[in-house]
DNA sequence: GCGACTCATAAGTATTTGCTTATGTGTTGG
DNA sequence: CCAACACATAAGCAAATACTTATGAGTCGC
């Protein structure tokens, strides 16, 4: 799982389709624009992207709306925190506000 | 650099030796012990770790050591804290916390 | 100096990945 | 119905990737 968030975001398309799913929900045509990729190829993205937990999508008559998924991300903030003991002064503090939080 | 960071990350074996680093600098020989791999491919990984600005590495006789970068994942954390927003509440409000800390 | 040691580089290969075109499945409007 | 639309799936292909063995380059002990 955590495997396939990292491959998912090794792509740059994939990335920039996540990007622009921040700004808000979009149909599968609508994400589409921009990219200079055939539609299959963005909705093998998609897949890859649905299939590491990132997006969500919703059914809507013909059309399918893609979000990005809240929780997905989780799961690679979790790894990353295991190296803010490497990070400058002002990052590893947020470790102990995380841990104050948790009480 | 982005790029090469989540490139870098999207191999298990590459993860793997960057936890084995985590747990304190080794040189290059004890950092592949435990690993199926041939020195070659090792120092291979090694490379694209180090090409993404992941590790560092110090000479010392014939052997040398590698090391954690502490500011190796500082771009990975940014490009994540963009979808803070979409975190549940609880990490949400570290933007508020980094931001007062900032001034 | 010479052989053993540590790591890097070269070259070749099998697998994976990202793309394409072609086609399938379901939905909508006339 | 049926044609246009939205998206998914199939199949094939070129490029990238991760590995291998062989070898190179520097360092150490004797």
């Amino acid at each position: 799982m955590e495997a396939d968030i990292f491959k998912a975001l090794a792509d740059p398309n994939r990335r920039a389709m996540l990007e622009r799913l921040a700004a808000g929900e979009l149909t599968g045509s609508a994400l589409g624009q921009g990219f200079a990729i055939s539609q299959p190829a963005m909705s093998q993205h998609i897949a890859v992207l649905r299939g590491a937990g990132l997006i969500t999508e919703r059914r809507e008559g013909r059309s399918v709306h893609y979000a990005v998924n809240p929780d997905g991300m989780a799961p690679l903030h979790d790894w990353l925190s295991r190296y803010q003991a490497f990070w400058p002064e002002r990052l590893g503090r947020l470790k102990d506000f995380l841990k104050e939080m948790d009480q």
